[in-house]
DNA sequence: AGGCTCTGGAAAAGCCTTTTACTCCCCGCT
DNA sequence: AGCGGGGAGTAAAAGGCTTTTCCAGAGCCT
């Protein structure tokens, strides 16, 4: 059978091929199909027959075409260190409610907390011509041409719009139970450099401690790191991002120092999890000997055993927010008063992994 | 300041400018900067000129004008149900690495197994001119026209890839353990009807528990359901996908009618930590009354108290082969003779959460 | 000298929409 | 008679790249 040159995808009709069927223009069609303002002097049994014409020969305008045409891709980049259980799901789940309604799809990429990809990618995603970033636990420097929002990032970038947590009123929820507990000789374990909110997180701590008269013994403080179960080996070990072990290893580590606290109040909760699992191969229970409170409010945190004390951070409402905020952004680009800062308040949710303190 | 209107996006360089400042035609440098087979003609310093160029003035081409070109995006679509924690991130982390390599992005949409939204996302991101399709833990019923490549799901369509796990193999490893550890009254709980991979796993169990000479009891087989905790309500009620109150449900609906049992193998890990409190919240432990065997070996398997005894999916390696088969299948549409499924086999990893029967 | 192949590169034809800038016609108004 | 104006469209440009086709000159052979 001898090819036909004239026939490009069989079975796929353009613009084209359309406006010869029904003995139009591209641009009538075009303007119809669009219900662009100016197609106003378009009768309507005109309009009719194009429409009804569309469906029947099943026309979809090439994408490429049109975002050529239009410049923007109805996409944005969602920036991550990682698919972690917990705060991405959580974040992402309302990103999508706001993307969907706004016919937008997304992209994800995971830098890793490896420094090559957190500045390759913005600029491979920016070459894909998102028409937006959406920056999820993570620092809020890149230099790219289309709006930015942040989600738990700090700072004031120029353009850059963040959504963040109030932690101190979170510090204050989490101590402020301990507190009248009871409990005085409290343990931390603060979250790894990397990620934005562990200093500011930890400020808040700083903050409340003062409030209510407690002092930080710095004997009693951890910290995760990043490398424990988290990006930086998860492809050559078959680890994975995240993992209750970030919580895990500080806890052996302190408790090789020291037993001389009652609570710990962890950085989230796959490390209190992981906590959880330190203290008790040492004999400790929880919540009868420490206290154990973590923070974000994963599912698991309901479900583990015990289950756990958390602060809740509203993380769908986050992404809600931030999606939205970026979508006004990326519709009114000249507008440039700019929301700098969205604070969100967090929430307190009492498990059974606090209690008064022994003795 | 008048605006100059030959000055299309300040700052951005396409191919014409780049052909106006080399005094090169623009085929020129499009042979050269794509070492197109055909400018084996141009000698290497007219091609370093270019390259030098294209470096200096920070060419980038223009994504839509390339793609609509050669007609095809570099990104393709990962359909699942949900963002779901252990499952979905374990495989996606393989796919990634594939997909990385060969310069693709990827969209992400999840169906939360809305009939609706199983038919519309395959049709709009065919819109989005994506060059193929993954689906996970997804039936693999949508017509599109291009590859298609399957994890975790099972059939014949026409043209669909499988990438499945060995159920016999996984099923033998759970039962055979329990049996050697005297188990003999053996619980079920069994995966959603959605999740494909739910029939193929009982039927697994079926003939492993055939094969070693066990009845089964089907007064000890519960079900998941899909509503519990998973996503028809996620986005109303706040619980997220996946939670462990899909495993929670089942058994405690169990425990009110039967007791008489030893063991219980879980669809999957999620369920196995909610079954674990439902059955702590009975007053059986784990695992001198009841051992519990899960499936998939997520990240918190490992961290849950007691840590789980679980059938591990090699997930990563999953989504490796299937994004690999994938690209190839992109790369090479013509090839009809394609492979219609890989199996993979599972791994049997024993922890804390199962142990000998009581007396 | 005529015919040949290479070399080095250019012109132009798409790819498919959207958008701008008209055309043509008829009508009513001054 | 002349003209503004709306109705019903249309032709053509623009958007930026890839790819096929084409061409001019140089070198070589006979």
């Amino acid at each position: 059978m001898p090819k036909v040159k004239s026939e490009p995808k069989p079975g796929h009709v353009n613009l084209k091929m359309l406006a010869e069927h029904l003995q139009l223009s591209q641009t009538t069609i075009s303007l119809v199909l669009n219900n662009s303002p100016s197609a106003k002097s378009i009768p309507p049994e005109t309009r009719q027959r194009v429409l009804d014409a569309a469906e029947k020969l099943n026309y979809r305008p090439n994408y490429f075409a049109r975002s050529l045409r239009q410049s923007r891709s109805l996409s944005v980049a969602v920036l991550a260190p990682d698919l972690s259980e917990g705060y991405f799901t959580r974040v992402m789940s309302g990103v999508v409610e706001e993307l969907t309604l706004a016919k937008y799809f997304y992209f994800t990429a995971c830098h890793d907390w490896r420094q090559e990809l957190m500045e390759e990618y913005p600029r491979m995603l920016v070459e894909r011509a998102v028409d937006g970033f959406l920056l999820l636990n993570t620092p809020a420097e890149i230099q790219v041409p289309v709006p930015v929002v942040a989600i738990s990032a700090h700072g004031s970038e120029a353009g850059v719009t963040h959504i963040v947590l109030d932690h101190l009123k979170a510090a204050e929820l989490a101590l402020g139970h301990l507190f009248e507990l009871g409990h005085r000789r409290i343990a931390f374990m603060r979250g790894p450099r990397e990620i934005p909110d562990s200093e500011f997180r930890w400020e808040g701590i700083e903050q409340a401690a003062q409030g209510l008269g407690l002092n930080l013994d710095a004997n009693l403080v951890t910290r995760i790191d990043a490398g424990n179960g988290s990006g930086s080996w998860s492809g050559k070990t078959g680890h994975h991002p995240m993992s209750p072990e970030i919580g895990y290893i500080p806890m052996k580590q302190l408790l090789e120092t020291t037993r001389d606290f009652s609570a710990v109040f962890c950085f989230n909760d796959i490390a209190a999890i992981g906590a959880i699992r330190a203290l008790s191969e040492a004999g400790l229970r929880v919540p009868v000997d420490v206290s154990v409170v973590g923070f974000d409010d994963i599912q698991s945190a309901a479900f583990c055993t015990p289950s756990l004390t958390t602060v809740r951070q509203p993380l769908n409402e986050m992404g809600k927010r931030g999606a939205r905020i970026l979508l006004e952004r990326i519709a009114n680009p000249e507008k440039t008063e700019l929301t700098a800062e969205v604070v969100i308040e967090p929430e307190l949710v009492v498990r059974e992994s606090t209690g008064v303190p022994r003795g």
